[in-house]
RNA sequence: GGUCCCGUGGUGCAGUCUGGCCCAGCACGCGGCCCUGUCAAGGCCGAGAUCGCCGGUUCGAAUCCGGUCGGGACCGCCA
């Protein structure tokens, strides 16, 4: 029987009682009485009690027992015995039974880690990512790296059972400068040429329909170079899903047998289905984003018809070049200090607004009318005690701004019903969007499948255009993104020409997209969940690079490998590539 | 590109606002000794930090100012 074998430290119970075993694994604790000591010896699957007692073992194995410090790797033969009945730690799993050692060997020592691998102390970022291997030795890393495997197995399960078949996609591919930032690769065989690395395998599912697959899913490593945030790493992982001959309904139906499966196996919760919908419309006015946080009320009010008349410069001005004005109820709001007041104003300004107004309390209470007050009130639903935060911006400016506030005033109020689950789609969701330029750009992607009803106005009022497009949402975090796709040749050139391709344009990029519809395309449709915000949910972790086990800094480095790092002149030369630095 | 928070022995924190009581405190860890029923073992003793780095202000700087580096949060960005 190798090491591999052998009994795990984490499986002992009452009834291996009486064998003789042999243990592998890292010390974990060590507490040593002097003649009697006790190892807390820890592998993958627990922690067990070894004594040694110097009276009943060999000399070599008390020095050896001696000598252990924390996280040493150590062999241990010995007798398992229940416990007496006062010794018994019913904190452990095994804390019925000992191992007394008649042989103990050091497989590898250990220096004094750099921070404490047991307890729940929470190391440093810097220092837990240069050593990585460490921290993923603590409970709580191992827990995750645990869970996240169960994901992909009862992932993996899910879709075969539903005859999806997984097919892998290039890491090696086309750049395709819309979207994301690439990452490229340079090609030696063709020198000043680039390979790009997948932001998504987008269009080669698409293509995976034309070829017939019908069912296809891949746990995909996805790369975009990107700025990155608490919930946004460089590279990630999607659950990329795509059907044939499918509608949404279907989209939803899977997804939300999957995220069923899930929360039912790893957290035992039953989620109820089907989620609510609601229309990226109604998401962006009642609670200012579009992945919205339904633990807590909140909701956003459009306070354009109250104040239709007002004289009060902001909202005037608001209102007259197009804008609108938004308000939110705070309940018992009236208690908040001018010091929160504040910190909600410079919030508020961070997203771009000049401000932030309040009512009552506030400065602009002597401009509005005894009937505006009276409206605002009743359009927000704010009673005796509560206070009414108001932005006046262009419309999306003003969503941005009360999205942001509203979930400040959640956070700092302590409004959020932590424990609930709230799931929900946001569909439909418009085609278009306006960039900061308020050029037209692509709500989802270029290939998103407009609404048949919507495409008689899609030249004259294309903002309004809705799409077979839908996210799906939990507790504010956006989860999954997807649509039904146009398989229509016509259509996608006319899309593209609309977005402002030129024809050269969408040869080049597009062109061996539009010439597989030539031939016999299905209508397809799908979606991909970010498995990484997946898990950081089913951990209950707010942080994405708690979920990876080799993660990147904010600013993209990888502190345990040190890279990127420079490569040496013949790499360079062989790629073509010469390094023009700055300065 | 921008805004904000953080950086103090190996680790986690206090001290910074209001400079001198701090050649820096606490806990854990670490080293030595004692200890035969602990499980966050206990007791005694001990070592370990020029307070991220550079510069400035001051009689005097962990503390104030400027810069810089690193980590984090956010805005922009993320089809």
């Amino acid at each position: 029987m190798s090491g591999f074998t052998a009994t795990r430290c984490g499986d002992l119970r009452a009834s291996d009682a009486g064998h003789e075993v042999e243990l592998y694994g890292w010390v974990a604790r060590r507490r040593d009485h002097g003649g009697l000591i006790f190892i807390d010896l820890r592998d993958r699957w627990g922690v067990a009690q070894v004594t040694i007692n110097e009276a009943n073992t060999s000399t070599a194995a008390y020095a050896a027992a001696s000598s252990l410090r924390s996280e040493y790797v150590v062999r241990v033969k010995g007798r398992v015995e229940k416990r007496p009945v006062e010794n018994v730690n019913p904190k452990m799993p095994t804390g019925e039974v000992e191992v007394f050692a008649t042989d103990l060997e050091v497989l590898s020592t250990s220096k004094t880690p750099p921070f404490p691998v047991e307890g729940d102390q929470e190391p440093e970022e810097r220092v837990r990512l240069k050593y990585r291997y460490l921290d993923l030795r603590r409970a709580r890393m191992q827990n995750i790296l645990e869970t996240r495997h169960r994901v992909n197995k009862i992932t993996h399960a899910y879709w075969d059972a539903h005859d999806f078949l997984e097919v892998e996609t290039p890491i090696l591919t086309k750049s395709t400068p819309e979207g994301a930032r690439d990452f490229l690769v340079p090609s030696r065989l063709y020198p000043g040429q680039f390979y790009a690395l997948p932001q998504s395998p987008q269009q080669m599912k698409q293509l995976l329909m034309v070829s017939g697959v019908q069912r296809y899913y891949q746990i995909a490593r996805c790369l975009r170079d990107e700025d990155l945030r608490a919930d946004r790493a460089a590279e990630f992982t999607q659950l990329d899903v795509e059907m044939s001959f499918n509608d949404e309904e279907d989209v939803f139906e899977l997804i939300e047998g999957w995220i069923g499966r899930l929360w039912d196996e790893i957290l035992g919760i039953d989620l109820p289905r089907p989620w609510p919908r609601l229309t990226m419309k109604d998401a962006l006015l009642r609670y200012g984003t579009d992945k919205p946080d339904l633990r807590y009320e909140l909701e956003i009010a459009d306070l354009g018809e109250v104040l239709k008349d007002t004289q009060a410069q902001v909202f005037r001005g608001a209102l007259d070049a197009g804008g609108v004005v938004r308000g939110l109820a705070v309940p018992g709001g009236s208690d908040m200090t001018r010091r929160e007041l504040d910190e909600l104003v410079t919030l508020a300004r961070g997203a771009g607004a000049r401000g932030l107004a309040w009512l009552p309390g506030g400065p602009l209470d002597k401009f509005l009318t005894p009937a505006e007050l009276e409206g605002v009130k009743r359009a927000t639903g704010a009673g005796e005690g509560d206070l009414v935060l108001l932005a006046a911006d262009r419309r999306r400016r003003a969503e941005k701004v009360m999205g942001l506030v509203r979930s400040d005033v959640a956070r700092r109020r302590g409004l959020v019903r932590e424990g609930e689950w709230r799931f929900l789609w946001i569909y439909p969701m418009f085609l278009f969007d306006e960039d900061d330029e308020g050029n037209l750009t692509y709500g989802h992607h270029p290939f998103t499948r407009p609404m048949e009803e919507d495409l008689a106005f899609i030249d004259e009022r294309p903002y309004d255009v809705r799409a077979h497009a839908y996210d799906f949402v939990c507790n504010g975090y956006e989860l999954a993104s997807g649509s039904l796709r146009i398989y229509d040749r016509a259509m996608q050139e006319r899309v593209f020409q609309i977005l402002g391709l030129s024809q050269e344009t969408i040869e080049a990029r597009f062109g061996h997209l539009l010439e597989a519809f030539e031939y016999g395309v299905p209508p397809h449709g799908g979606i991909a969940p970010g498995l990484d915000r997946i898990v950081m949910m089913l951990t209950g972790t707010d942080n994405i690079r708690d979920v990876i086990a080799f993660p990147k800094t904010q600013s993209m480095q990888d502190l345990l490998m040190d890279a990127p790092s420079e490569v040496e002149r013949k790499q360079l030369d062989e790629l073509g590539l010469e390094i023009k630095r700055p300065g």
